[in-house]
Parts: C-alpha cells; structure tokens; sequence
RNA sequence: GCCGGCGUAACUCAGUUGGUAGAGUAGCUGAUUCGUAAUCAGCAAGUCAGCGGUUCGACUCCGCUCGUCGGCUCCA
C-alpha cells in the first residue's frame, strides 16, 4: 500500500506504485491532462516515474514557475531533433534553459535565419505526433556506447560521475539528459526559433565553433504573441533608433564606441546631471575632479597595470608612459592622500563625474549601453570601521531616492567573497557583515550571489527595472580593502594612533551614458516634462505672427523654460505633427486672438487644447511641475 | 577579439540573372498665410563604407580592411 500525500493534505491510497500520471488521473482526467511534471519530497520528477514508497507530492501544472523551465527544456530536445533529422551530420552538444527561452549548441554548418522555418516546420511536426518522453536509465559504459559518434557527449558523460546516467527518448530520438521533462511533446504550442549565433564549445575560443540555435516556447500560444509583442515594444524603444530620430546622440566611424551628445541630448544629460548634485549635496556629498590620463606609476601602484591593462588606453608623453583612466578610484586615492585627516574629518563622501575610456572588444560594443568612454557617477567614501553600516544604508536609501524619481524599480543582489581575492578571513567577514547588517536594516529582500565579489571586497548590485519590465544593473556598491592598503592611507583616531580608513566605491547612475540609453527606452523617448530637452514649443498660425511668438518665448526662456519657437512657413497642422512626433510636452499655439489677449492656447500630447491661459497661469504651474520633477504629464493634462 | 548578418543621399529604404543608381522624409528655392497630427511645385544631394581582384564592363561576384547588428566573452 502506497500511501501519497498532497499540498491540500488529502492521502490517496494504491495498492501498487503509481506512477505520477496515474495520481493524476485519480484526481481527474482534465487534471491529468494539464500537469507537466512533479514535486517528490522537494525533488522534480517525470509523471511517469513510479513512486513506490510514500510520499508528499505536488503536481507542476503550467501556472507553476518550474513548469516553464520543463517546458522549454523539452523544446529543446524537440528542437534538436528536428535539426538532427534535417540535417544529417549535425552533433548535439549542451541545451540550456535561458532566461527567455532555451538554446541548444549544434556542431554544424553555419544556418541562417532562412533555415528557421524549415526547422519549425519539422518542430511543428514533433509537436503533433505528442511523441511521450521515456526516461531510460544506462550505465556510464553504455552511455558512452552509445553516443560513440559524438565527442561532445562523451566529454559530458565521462565528466558526470559513476551513476548510471539518464537518457531520454521521444520516439526514434534519445539525448542525453537530467531530465524530467513533459509528458510529451504535444504540450508545447507556442514555439518559435528566435536567433542564431556561434559559439564555442565551452565558451572557449581554442575550441570548436558550434552554431547556437535560441527558441523560445510557451504553453499557450497567446504567451508567445505577448513576448513576441514586448520584443517588439523594445526593438521600437530602442534608444539607437529613438536617440537618433530625435537628434540626442550619434555614433561615427572615427570614434567607434564614443558618442557625441547633440543639443537636446546634453539638455538631458545636464538635468540628469544637475538633478544628481542636488541629491549628492544634500546627502552631504563633496564633489572633485580628476585628470584623465596619469603617470604607470599610478596605475601600477593600483595594481590596474597587472590587472586591467588589456583594458587600458595608453600614450607615451615626453618618454613617460601614461594611461588613460579606466576607473576614478586612483586619482581619488592621491586627492585624499593630500589632506591629513582626522576621525573626525569621517565619513569623507568624495563625488566625482568622471570620464573613463576602456578598450572593450569591438564585438561587445552596443549603442549607449556598452560604449568605450563614459561618464561614471563615482563617489568614493572613505570611513572608519563602525561607520560601514551606516554609510551603506546611506548610499541605499540615496539610490532609491534617485531611482523612484524616473519611475524606476530596482532590487539587491549581495556578492561575496571569491575564490582569487586579496584580504583575511577576518577582513571579509567584517567587511560582508557589513554589508549584510545595512541590507537587513534597509529591508528589501536581496538575492546572495556567493563567491560573486571582486577581488578586492564584497559588493552590492543594485538592478533596475525598466517600463518593459527589463533588468539592467546600474548601482554598485563595493566595498574595496586593497586601495587604502596600496596607498597607504591612514587618519588619525581618538587614541591618536594612525588607522587605516574602510572605503567603499559607488555609483548610481552607474554609466551616464548607460543609464541615458535606458532612459530613453524606458520612457520610449517620451521624457517627463523636467527632462524633455524641448519642454515647450510654441507655433504661430502664420509668419506675421511670429514676432510675438518669439516674445513669448523669451517670457518662457526667462523663467528658465526651454521653449523653442517654430516660424517656418508651414500649415499649423504640419507644426503640431512635427512637434507631436517629437514627443515635446506642450505646444502653445499663437493666433490672432492669443495676440490681442495676451493669453496662450495650450495643447498637451494627448491632443487636448485649452484656450485662453493666462502667462502667469502656464509659467506658475509648469515652473512647479518642473521643480518638483513630476514624473508624468503636465500641469494641463 | 571570435562566429554569422548587414553597410546604397543627412534619415528610412527600393535596385530584377553583372551594363556606373532611384523613392519617401529632412534640406534649399518659390508659391501658399493657414486655428490644432503631413499645402503645392521645383531644385540640389550619393567615389553605392574603403582598398584590391575577376570581367570588355562591378552597387551587384571574390578577398582584405573599417563600421554596424545579433550572439560568444566581459562588464558600468
């Protein structure tokens, strides 16, 4: 007798072991029909497997966040199938489950995107068949027997250990896999290949090229319409193309991965800017400077020389040799060496906007998003011991602020100490009980990445979320132990013995540039009033009205207003869908009547118009609305 | 850096099997003077990314270089 408890606490009872589908059916056959695969004692399994003592079960069904997993994990087997029948020699090597979809590394000719809808078509073809998926269990010797032609499998199946290993099978196919996996093939309805790409077999470019085949799969053929919706949305957001049509930013051949900041995106980049050192200010921060290029001594010193160089651009001055900055943190080091301080004189918050060039591979170069110089909101603090805590909650509660005013989410995630890093025992844990202390009194639920840290001390990310629901990390807040010792730096304490100050790197925005880029496909190019680069357009009806049109435009440029007035000689209807198109928040028509009154006709994006605003009445309230950096509409919404 | 795709006017893109190039938008000129998402006409604009090769002839085929896109990798 097998006695089988489920979540609701109910025990059913068989007299010979069940397999997972025949507790399933005991429930209802609808029921059974939905389930994807279950939970034994906390341990996933295939719905066929027999239980044959008692247990604690709970069925996987689709709305479960492991389903998914399962789910893309066998299209991938199905996918792998339909290019192995499709193309003969092809060897099969690892197929990953990925955030969005799965991958599946093929020793095989190069494909194109061509291929894919022969390969869909022969993975539609799996998927009708409803093929069951068998686990079959065989020796190591087997195993290796079996994928005899194979290379790439017989590496994995010699590194697994000496258990017998698991296979499975959908029809004539077997691959070699930990499994569990759908009851069969037939569950999977919304698939489709997404890219193609190389890759190296381990990640390894000495070794074979593998052609890597992405997919993605959904138990619904309306989920896969809604992820392929929000790509989609993001491709229209992207701020390459959004930057470019509204004329923020460019990229030329002669500066690969640099990028040139045009008027209305240095308005941005000026509000960000200014919008930053009004926190910093208030959150008792200083601001410095430090030189671009400086002395190898420097940097070997910092131990960038040893470690970073391949990263470093370098010049040879009157037979020195310099280094462009990669980081700001060594010059910051020779700034607070030539003070003396005094425990008193801590914590010490030094900002610094400092631009930094890096050499990263052409290949990895991407829009805002990876360039080769940009701007980092650095901050160096530099504190005695007991003051680590609260200097960590100090940056996190700054970084929420900072974050929540452009509608952004964000969580945590805690690196610890690495396997290749410098310090004691000691100095890690305090130093990562530190930070732990300040993330437990902060009190949002962080994510522990072990062993993530750098080299040099624990770290803490912080992750934004974008409107698309996109993640990118942009804070960092990293506790550093080398630097101080590197140069020597040291305060006096009350016992008036030299110390060694504690000193932590920080930055919010993280990359100017970076965080620019996300911006604009956060907000889809459509900036909230205070960080439009135009907040207000103004039209008149025809040319002769363009002199008070200007006149009004100085008023508004007065109050600090960014107005700009468009008097070409174009139909009213075309300006407003110029100015439409551009996103700008408020357009103020100037006609005859708006002269002889001296009032304005105020229209918003949304199209809606309101006539007969007084000029006090539109400056007072946007002036507000601006100061106060609401996030959406405008004051005539 | 590696693999693959792409590179035609300022921008977005057409260009059949090799016979030296077009459209829309933007720009300029002129007309129109307009009340809430595109007025009309004309003009100008390209060493077809660059270099080399094949060919009577190359935007088209081949090679290399540069840039760019998607991945690998790395990270802010």
């Amino acid at each position: 007798m097998i006695n089988i408890t489920l979540p609701d606490n109910s025990i059913k009872s068989f007299d010979e072991s069940p397999s997972g589908m025949d507790v399933a059916l005991s429930i209802s056959e609808g029921f059974a029909r939905s389930c994807v695969a279950m939970d034994i004692n906390g341990t996933l399994f295939d719905l066929k497997k027999k239980i044959d003592s008692d247990a604690s079960l709970r069925f996987i069904t689709p709305k479960d966040d492991e389903a998914l997993e399962i789910l893309r994990h066998s299209a991938a087997h199905v996918m792998a199938e339909a290019v192995q029948n499709l193309y003969g020699g092809a060897l099969l090597t690892i197929g990953p489950v990925v955030e969005e979809g799965f991958y599946y590394d093929i020793d095989m000719p190069p494909v194109s995107e061509e291929d894919f809808p022969a390969i869909e078509a022969e993975m539609n073809k799996i998927v009708k068949e409803k093929k069951s998926f068998e686990r079959i269990v065989v020796s190591k010797e087997k195993a290796l027997e079996m994928f005899r032609n194979n290379p790439y499998k017989k590496e994995l199946i010699q590194e697994l250990g000496d258990e017998e290993i698991s296979l499975y099978r959908q029809g004539g196919f077997v691959d070699l896999c930990r499994g569990p996996h759908l009851p069969h093939t037939g569950m999977i309805k919304g698939l489709k290949l997404m890219k193609i790409s190389g890759a190296y077999w381990r990640a390894d470019q000495s070794r074979e090229q593998l052609q890597r085949l992405y997919g993605t799969a959904f138990f619904d053929k309306k989920e896969l319409k809604q992820y392929l919706y929000l790509m989609e949305e993001a491709k229209k957001r992207d701020h390459r193309k959004v930057g470019t049509r509204l004329g923020l930013f460019s990229f030329h051949q002669e500066a690969p991965g640099m990028p040139f900041f045009h008027p209305r995106g240095m308005d941005i980049w000026n509000v960000l800017l200014e919008y930053w050192r009004e926190e910093h200010r208030a959150a008792g921060y200083v601001e410095t400077k430090t030189p671009v290029m400086l002395n190898r001594r420097l940097w070997e010193q910092s131990g960038h020389w040893e470690n970073y160089r391949e990263n470093m651009y370098t010049s040879v001055v009157d037979d020195e040799e310099y280094a462009i900055k990669p980081m700001n943190c060594p010059g910051g080091m020779l700034l607070y060496r030539t003070g003396s301080y005094s425990y008193r004189d801590l914590p010490l918050r030094a900002g610094e906007i400092g631009l930094v060039h890096r050499h990263e591979l052409s290949g990895a170069l991407s829009g805002l998003f990876r360039v080769r110089a940009f701007h980092q909101d650095d901050a160096h603090i530099f504190m005695t011991q007991d003051q680590i805590e609260d200097e960590i909650l100090g940056v996190l509660k700054l970084v929420e602020r900072i974050y929540s005013r452009f509608g952004l989410g964000f969580h945590l995630e805690l690196s610890t100490r690495p396997e290749k890093s410098i310090g004691t025992d000691a100095q890690w844990d305090q130093a990562t009980g530190g930070l732990r202390r300040a993330l437990d009194k902060y009190g949002r639920d962080y994510i522990i990445n072990e062993g993530d840290g750098a080299f040099y001390g624990p770290k803490i990310d912080i992750h934004i979320k974008d409107a698309l629901g996109r993640t990118w990390q942009c804070g960092t807040v990293q506790l550093d132990m080398a630097l101080p010792e590197r140069f020597d730096l040291s305060y006096k304490g009350a016992d008036n013995e030299k110390h060694r100050p504690i000193m932590i790197h920080r930055v919010i925005y993280g990359s100017i540039e970076r965080f620019f880029g996300i911006l604009v496909e956060h907000f889809a190019g459509r900036f909230p009033l205070w960080l439009a680069p135009v907040q207000v357009v103004i039209l008149p009806i025809n040319d002769e009205l363009a002199g008070h049109a200007r006149k009004v435009g100085e008023k508004l440029m007065e109050k600090k207003i960014r107005c700009e007035v468009d008097s070409r000689s174009e139909s009213l209807k075309k300006k407003i869908r110029d100015a439409q198109t551009d996103y700008i928040p408020l357009i103020l028509t100037i006609g005859e009547k708006e002269r002889e009154t001296g009032t304005l006709s105020v229209r918003t994006l949304d199209g809606k118009v309101r006539m007969g605003v007084a000029m006090d009445d539109f400056t007072a309230p946007v002036m507000s609305h601006i100061k106060n950096r609401v996030l959406e509409g405008t004051p005539f919404d």
